[in-house]
RNA sequence: GGCCGGGUGGUGAAAUUGGCAAACACGCUGGGCUUAGGACCCAGUGUCAUCCCCAUGACUUGCGGGUUCAAGUCCCGCCCCGGCCA
């Protein structure tokens, strides 16, 4: 038999065998403990890259660990399927989004295929298929008719010169992609869904779910960013209008001098016609509102006004506060309108000192006394209260309640919390995406299609536009339609949805991917869900992921399901990256462009030396990617899923390693000759599974080692995911076998226990690799597959050990070594240590002040 | 600015609970095998110092303090990198 291993003809032999056994294919069974165990679905860009590999081997060596634990594991598959890439790609190469898509997921289906994971194929969904989206489009209705899908304006990016809405990774740097002009905001009316109904049941459950990385956890607290604080209604001066503002400051309510309305906010119009600076306002808000919010509030960017010619009054001491407009004013935080306490507040107070607007401090800190005058920046801690009426000497916590609740006995204002967090916009003025069921018509408003007329199908022969706009709203055909009510002529909405709605339930449709009656089977969905395991990148810790939280409490309040997180358990894998190679002229090389090896590599075009750059996530820009089709030709499945796993835990970066590819190579070829070269010796011979008995030393050594790594590695993937030691324990184990080579294994029970180390090893690694390790289960002589051998338990009386290796030290510094009797108490310990002779020798003749014995483990000695 | 991660050899990284820092691997060096080796097997490999060798000692987990018999691990302050939120 070779001696090398060689993956040709093996792998494909067993993917063969594992598709015709319908090995991962699953049932639901009531009697079976279920584990369903998910990783995020890709979207369709073309070909797996490297993330997708790493992401979906950790998913497998799971799928594949807990199958042989026993359970039932529903380990699924799907396609990402619409969004705007496809109409990018099919504009650039004049094909259409839906073939392109296709042949996309038919090359990369073909590419899973070939690293062997175990997925049910038969549950394959593509989220661009009728049959899924309809369901979709099923949900969207009933929000529809409950009032939790709803429209209204909001700003979309306008690129004027297209002509089109651009979306939101199509603005770069302010500008379109296309032809490079400026891009503006632009009101156009929109769906959204009532996300802001659940934000305090999805804050709170964060609290609950002890199964998610703090991390995540954070983002989403932030995120939601509830926030408590105060009403504050303020009057206009002369007029019968009020400007309500939200604040978590309401201690500095005396200290407002002025007011900010966002250049958005729809009173600024009102409270500036006629007043005498009408003009400047109009330019002003014309000009802000087309700037990237990011621009705009940015911590250095100059803070910039136009007062409106109106007043309002504060509502303790009446203050007259001139009203203004600014820049660093958002409509999407509070109310849009901010009192300003400048003396209080750094924006307030920048703001104030290009205006020449008053300052009045009302919090002074203990201590000191704060001068308006000679201040150079806004006091925002706790202090006492002063200037403040009714209120002064008070300490600044007391007083926000105190003022909380003096405005809300005038009725002019109150507690109230505040949520950062805002409906999800879900429409899209793109073609490829799931069609929003809805017909415009004259006379009778917005009415739902009715359930009967589902799917809305999108046309899949809609031409695409040169300027990259919809071609939905031209496509005659499929826009003109009669009104389900009243029968006139009316037309399609020709928004489609965001594609993070059909990423928030596609793990349940998993559950029943065909079932044509609902969204998916209730039965079938309450025994497989919630995901006991979610695998992904951390770059959805916050959209996909939420919203995923917030679809599970609709559909839970639907009626359809009984739980309401979906993800029991989350994982998030770092990013695959490798280090950047450049030249001074041509920028960055591809490794094919590099000549030479190490250090001395040059530029192919001119000679230059190389230089390797920084260590980054793989791109196609910055030529650091490797391509996984060229790994598996070389090296097959195994060998890169080896890798993967070994060169660093799940949750860090990996940094891609040529070398360390080979060395994964390298340690499979070595257990394959590890295997063969003892085949002969073992055959026949069962493999000792009983107490350590008969054993001579090194061969008793090795059934412990043997028992510790079974240990090691079930603990490592059950507990923590850490393939990384797991595989490097293993390797110990292997080294250990070839330790022994020169001692050979002589007698029966010698031949039994190295059956039994053989077995272990290629049990152990059979989720990591398990192509090769069905080859040599096949070959030690047992019927496949691998998969169904339950996962080896490890036996406590193989553990234990006669001696052990016990260390010593003199004032903490280690003096010396010994072996000592397992059981040996601390007296015995103590005598030893005080005996040895380096131990002796570094306490000087002087007698021990105290001694620490740790038993089983070590000695310390204080002199 | 606030919060959350992270900083360990030439490299990727280990280190259950505070208990031998650097497991395992890559790379490198030497040896074996060999017509040859970029295959394979064996050995060595944190830094510095002393030393012919065997060795022995000192130092070492971003920096500075602290707690402890004992600190990569716990506490305080600081620097740097990444993320999220302002």
């Amino acid at each position: 038999m070779d001696d090398r291993y060689s993956f040709d003809g093996i792998e494909s032999r067993w993917r063969e065998y594992w598709e015709k056994a319908g090995l991962f294919e699953v049932e639901a069974d009531p009697s079976r403990p279920k584990y369903y165990l998910m990783e995020m679905f890709p979207y369709p860009s073309g070909k797996i890259h490297m993330g997708h590999v790493r992401n979906y081997t950790i998913g497998d060596v799971v799928a594949r660990y807990k199958t042989m634990r026993g359970f039932n594991v529903l380990h699924p598959m799907g396609w990402d399927a619409f969004g705007m890439p496809a109409e990018n790609a099919a504009i650039a190469n004049n094909t259409h989004p839906a073939k392109w898509t296709y042949d996309n997921i038919a090359t990369m289906r073909g590419q899973l295929k070939r690293l062997g994971f175990s997925y049910d194929w038969r549950r394959e969904i593509a989220t661009c298929r009728p049959e899924y989206y309809r369901w979709e489009q099923w949900l969207f209705l009933k929000l529809l008719e409950k009032g939790a899908a709803y429209r209204k304006e909001a700003d979309v990016n306008w690129c004027g010169t297209c002509a089109t809405v651009l979306a939101n990774e199509q603005v770069e740097a302010g500008l379109c992609w296309r032809c490079g002009k400026e891009v503006v905001p632009k009101k156009l009316e929109q769906w959204f869904l009532r996300i802001t109904d659940y934000a305090e049941d999805l804050l709170q459950y964060l609290d609950k779910m002890p199964g998610w990385p703090e991390k995540v956890l954070t983002m989403q607290r932030n995120w939601i960013g509830k926030s408590h604080g105060t009403r504050i209604v303020f009057k206009v001066e002369g007029k019968d209008a009020e400007i309500p503002v939200f604040t978590t400051r309401p201690d500095t309510l005396c200290g407002a001098t002025f007011m900010v309305l966002a250049p958005e906010h729809p009173m600024v119009k009102e409270l500036s016609q006629g007043m005498g600076n009408e003009e400047a306002v109009n330019a002003f808000v014309a000009r802000v509102t087309r700037e990237e919010k990011k621009t705009r509030t940015a911590e250095d960017r100059e803070k910039e006004g136009v007062f409106l010619g109106s007043w309002c009054l504060n509502p303790v001491n009446g203050r007259r506060m001139p009203v203004y407009t600014a820049n660093f004013a958002l409509m999407d935080y509070g109310t849009g309108a901010v009192m300003s306490v400048p003396a209080h507040d750094q924006r307030d107070f920048e703001f104030a000192q290009k205006y020449g607007l008053p300052m009045v401090v009302v919090i002074q800190p203990p201590g000191e006394t704060l001068d308006p005058a000679t201040m150079e920046k806004a006091f925002t801690d706790d202090g006492v209260l002063v200037n403040s009426g009714p209120f002064d000497g008070m300490g600044n916590r007391e007083a926000m309640a105190a003022i909380t609740e003096h405005l809300a006995a005038k009725g002019l204002g109150g507690a109230t919390v505040q949520y950062r967090l805002r409906d999800w916009g879900i429409s899209r003025q793109r073609y490829w995406g799931a069609p929003i069921p809805v017909i415009h018509c004259a006379s009778c408003g917005i009415v739902p299609v009715p359930q009967k007329d589902l799917p809305v199908v999108l046309p899949e022969d809609a031409a695409l536009l040169p300027g990259g706009q919809s071609p939905l709203p031209v496509l005659e055909s499929w826009v003109n339609v009669s009104c389900p009510k009243c029968g006139a002529q009316a037309r399609r909405e020709t928004d489609t949805m965001d594609t993070f709605v059909e990423s928030s339930w596609y793990f349940e449709r998993y559950c029943s991917p065909r079932c044509g009656t609902a969204m998916f089977d209730k039965g079938e969905v309450a025994y497989w869900m919630p995901v006991d395991q979610y695998i992904g990148g951390v770059e959805h810790a916050i959209l996909h992921l939420l919203y995923s939280r917030y679809y599970t409490r609709v559909l839970r309040d639907e009626g359809l399901l009984e739980f309401k997180e979906p993800f029991t358990n989350l994982l998030t894998q770092g990013m695959v990256c490798k280090e950047i190679l450049s030249c001074p002229t041509h920028g960055n090389l591809f490794p094919e462009e590099a000549e030479g090896k190490g250090e001395s590599r040059t530029c192919r075009k001119c000679g230059a030396p190389v230089e390797a750059g920084p260590v980054r996530k793989m791109s196609k820009s910055k030529k650091n990617v490797v391509d996984p089709n060229d790994l598996l030709d070389k090296y097959g499945a195994d060998t890169v899923r080896l890798f993967c796993l070994f060169a660093a835990p799940p949750e860090m970066d990996l940094e891609w390693s040529d070398q360390g590819v080979e060395g994964a190579a390298r340690f499979l070829s070595r257990v394959w000759r590890m295997a063969v070269r003892h085949l002969s010796e073992v055959e026949g011979v069962r493999a000792w599974t009983g107490a350590p008995e008969g054993m001579s030393g090194p061969v008793r050594a090795l059934y412990r080692k043997c028992h510790q790594t079974i240990r090691k590695v079930g603990h490592d993937i059950e507990d923590r995911f850490r393939f990384n030691t797991a595989i490097s324990a293993v390797m110990k184990l292997v080294n250990a076998v070839y330790a022994m080579e020169k001692h050979g294994f002589p007698e029966e029970r010698d031949k039994e226990v190295l059956r039994a180390v053989i077995e272990a090893t290629v049990v152990l690694l059979s989720p990591i690799v398990p192509h090769f390790c069905e080859e040599i289960w096949e070959r030690l002589g047992h019927a496949p597959s691998i998969l169904q051998v339950p996962w080896p338990e490890y036996r406590e009386d193989a553990l234990a050990a006669d001696e052990i290796l016990v260390v010593a030290q003199v004032n903490g510094k280690l003096r010396g070594k010994f072996m000592a009797p397992a059981d040996a108490g601390e007296k015995e310990l103590r005598a030893l240590a005080l005996a040895d002779e380096n131990v002796r020798k570094f306490m000087e003749g002087k007698t021990p002040r105290k001694v620490v014995v740790v038993p089983g483990k070590l000695v310390n000695v204080v002199v």
